[in-house]
DNA sequence: CGCTAACCGAGACGGTACGTCTCGTCTTAAA
DNA sequence: TTTAAGACGAGACGTACCGTCTCGGTTAGCG
């Protein structure tokens, strides 16, 4: 219904501005559209007409924030499990910190509260993320570093998917430590049988 | 300040069963604390009284729903491999149904929202849960069929933590093939050098 | 605060005709804003908003009510004693009523409870009819038929604060007769020495 | 049903206590049940038990604290103006001050508000007040000080009427000037026609 | 002199209304 | 027609009291 041509540019950046802003500074719960309006100098009809709510504008205020050309892909120095450790890392890192975390904490709020956000955030931030690692390993396997037997997609589950639980349950510390030692547990999971090498983990049982 | 001598039982488990029956058929979002209170014939200061607020009751409601003793210990056949793909696919069960993982779901938005809920969640909740997969690990330890070196918590965590993550960001679907290649992925991970058989997984890649 | 050019008319009349509708069926305890709001068919925050609660609104509701232009001037026939009654008959009348007296009530109880509402209803309700009676016993005195040395106010209290008086504390029956009495009392408490005629009251005492 | 012999004597007292210091030191809306319980030390099932409710406790409340006898009558000095001056200028300074008077404010508030209260409010606190009054019109009549065709009722009720309306209507100041022109006007009206002097009131119109 | 029934304080209970807050829609005036 | 501004209907929030009910613990009067 609305026409979009004749859409403020300047409000529609001010309010995703706004809303990135918020979410880095206050508690998800607090980022209600009328914040957002207010703090942007926009009417809230502007944000519902575009938009229809708060979780439409997080999600292309983070896609706006993080770059709309998507993630970089990962570097390939040949070297797997250290281009892992490196992503790893990078994620724990960025989980650990209460401020960093706080739009990776929105954004899943808001997939587990609706359906519709949770497949355009999926397939617009997620996914792109996600396919960054998948190419990687897809190259490692070309080289035969990976098994050609693995879902290249339940190979990435099985390397984040560690990190993000152990960071929603607050079940133990997001360190370096912890990245590496998941990156090693994984890997031996993917290698094939034949280069297959040793040990993975390393560390004794958590009180 | 109340003086629970004086609690009502009747009250208290009106509330919390008003509380499982409303997160099963409404929305999180449509789980008020008046609407709790009109379920169970009560008045909202008995829940403000005794909770304090609406995460509370239904950490309480889940508690007391999922059994007040805590999970079974899981069976333990010998077959670890077996053992394992049990507890997965019910795992991987309850989230693909969207019924059975409402709760679940409560949980998450809660526990993301309020530090207080999320330790009390893990505590009481989750860490029992997981409990149970690490003493089966810890026995499948003690036969020799999960290397020394490894942290339980991690294995656990490497178990589990990809199926979450899928449920969470619906980057596939959840079904019983998903969970037995996890399965197999984290035993190959997990299985001391020696015992370490040829393959895992077994999917080609997902379009 | 609010812009009161952007204020709804029709949420104004709505809700000040409700109050007067459940002023008049209900006891004066059971008008809340809630029931006002709710009969209105208008939000709560509506009232809080331009009325502040429940008092301001009756005041509001019965200034609407009585007519906004003010009571009409007493006619004025010649016969002093004649006019006079008819006032005080009409007033009698009134508070003799359940029904009628509702309004007064409520006004009465809200003036007892709060000096500001007092000020406002004082001076936009009840001045207005009180000057109507005094503007007649000026005209009065200008005739000669009422004494120089009176205060006026104090002539129109003494005339109709004897009902007020009897209406409240229920110490007697409000009849035309009472009413007729009164202002043969007054009459006779206002009238120049040399106009005064023989007999004022005329019952015997009551019981 | 209570069987009286046990009553506490102690807790009656103390809630009789409780309900005057309140009335007196807070807006008669702030003087609940539970702060009179509270502040008498007493649970609340004490005061249901033995009044019923607010009303009846204030009440007799009031009656304990005017002194359970009664007023005592009025002196009778043969000068029937000064005594009546005396009464009303004693009437009028008791309004005309906010701590004294909240007790009469509240009595009217409940009286306006409960039939029931209003009939036992009357008979067992305004009556005997009223009575004193009467009596000492009763002995002028006597004396021929005033006329036999007076309803003494109406005849006290234009002597006080004026000054609780203009109490509550807060229409003017309540001063001793206010009174001793009341108490001429009432008696000019009361006078036998014979005895009647030339000259009531004396005021000036009030601004 | 002990039993026992009613009182007592305390305060939890189911309710109702309060006054505030935020939602998502609707209305207005300016550009 | 879109915008900033903000009033609107709706309804949940958390609090205060209502009047009732339920506890143990006195306390008085009958046996």
């Amino acid at each position: 219904m609305p026409d979009a041509s004749r859409r403020s540019e300047r409000s529609r950046s001010a309010i995703l501005r706004a809303a990135v802003a918020l979410l880095e500074e206050k508690e998800y719960a607090d980022l209600t559209v009328e914040a957002i309006a207010s703090r942007a100098g926009v009417g809230k009809q502007t944000i519902y007409r575009w938009w229809g709510g708060r979780g439409p504008v997080v999600l292309d205020a983070l896609i706006d924030h993080l770059g709309p050309d998507g993630p970089p892909s990962l570097p390939d120095t040949g070297d797997l499990e250290g281009d892992l450790r490196l992503v790893l890392r990078a994620i724990v890192a960025e989980l650990a910190d209460r401020r960093l975390s706080a739009t990776t904490r929105a954004l899943t709020i808001e997939t587990l509260s609706s359906d519709e956000f949770a497949e355009r955030m999926r397939d617009r931030l997620l996914r792109p993320q996600l396919d960054t690692i998948k190419e990687r390993l897809r190259a490692a396997r070309a080289a035969g570093q990976v098994r050609d037997d693995v879902d290249l997609d339940h190979a990435v589950e099985l390397l984040i998917g560690p990190a993000y639980h152990r960071w929603m349950m607050r079940t133990g510390p997001l360190t370096e430590g912890y990245a590496d030692d998941m990156v090693d547990l994984a890997l031996t999971a993917l290698r094939p049988a034949a280069v297959r090498s040793g040990a993975a983990g390393g560390a004794a049982d958590s009180p």
